[in-house]
DNA sequence: TATTGTTATACTCTATAACTATA
DNA sequence: TATAGTTATAGAGTATAACAATA
């Protein structure tokens, strides 16, 4: 099965192929946790922002309010996040648990595992370029 | 926002917001034609492989049968598509129908006009580079 | 036995819309 | 008016499991 030279050709095709080889690596890293790469992502979110609120967060996932939500209450059913008093009344706190916070460091050490094994094909200067120009693309 | 050293440090991060910049763009394309991007996928391999069964697109897009069923059945409705006799009795051909044909044609220039403007902050030697890259990735 | 197509079913993710409380 | 959270609902995408026909 031939991708042909129009697939073969777009950056966006080529993007999605390799975004579904290493989403698939997050998976295996995130499912013996409970978790999905998206909600994984939220605790790395939450870790780097402690006190970030859900429509923060929510921007920073580039998901709406309502699908934040949703991902806040079953991290917060597992016992990783807890909602604290925000500076407004309107606002909550999202904070890791203790148990969320020992977990996430597991996990960040499983998830750099499975990124290298994922992408040894490429070396070490190669992945430094090739997360320099995807940043570049995300810069508008 | 900050993303934390953790995230923006992974590549399969990185990967999956420029996968998110980029897939937006060709919903803008497809959208006005009815259909998703992976459906203009689907219709890009079986420009690329006039005669394919469903078994090999779902393979190509990395799907199962099941949801490579509903995806023909959509392009089928469209009118887009058509099974015709396979060489098994079990398999069928899948072709672009006159109309699926001249559609296609429109989209893909709709599709590069909109890569070319969702990474215009990356110079053309930087395009290929990525390309490169996320081929490279997909080696396996 | 293995493969292709098919159907029924369910789950995940995400969005929209409407509502409440607060600013 | 605008923002944060919440809830109910719906849609898209995809998976699993089972079955029939064919190889």
């Amino acid at each position: 099965m031939k991708e042909g030279p129009v697939l073969e050709q777009l950056i966006g095709y080529q993007l999605k192929m390799a975004h579904l080889q290493l989403s698939a690596a997050a998976h295996c890293v995130s499912k013996p946790f409970g978790i999905s790469p998206a909600k994984l992502a939220a605790l790395l979110l939450i870790r780097a922002n402690p006190g970030c609120d859900q429509a923060m967060l929510g921007r920073a996932l580039e998901v709406n309010r309502s699908s934040t939500m949703k991902l806040v209450n079953i991290l917060a059913e597992r016992g990783l996040v807890e909602r604290r008093a925000g500076r407004d009344q309107r606002s909550n706190a999202l904070h890791l648990t203790e148990e969320g916070s020992v977990t996430i460091e597991r996990m960040i050490v499983a998830l750099h595992e499975a990124e290298t094994a994922a992408l040894d094909q490429l070396s070490a200067d190669e992945q430094q370029v090739l997360m320099d120009l995807l940043k570049k693309v995300r810069r508008r």
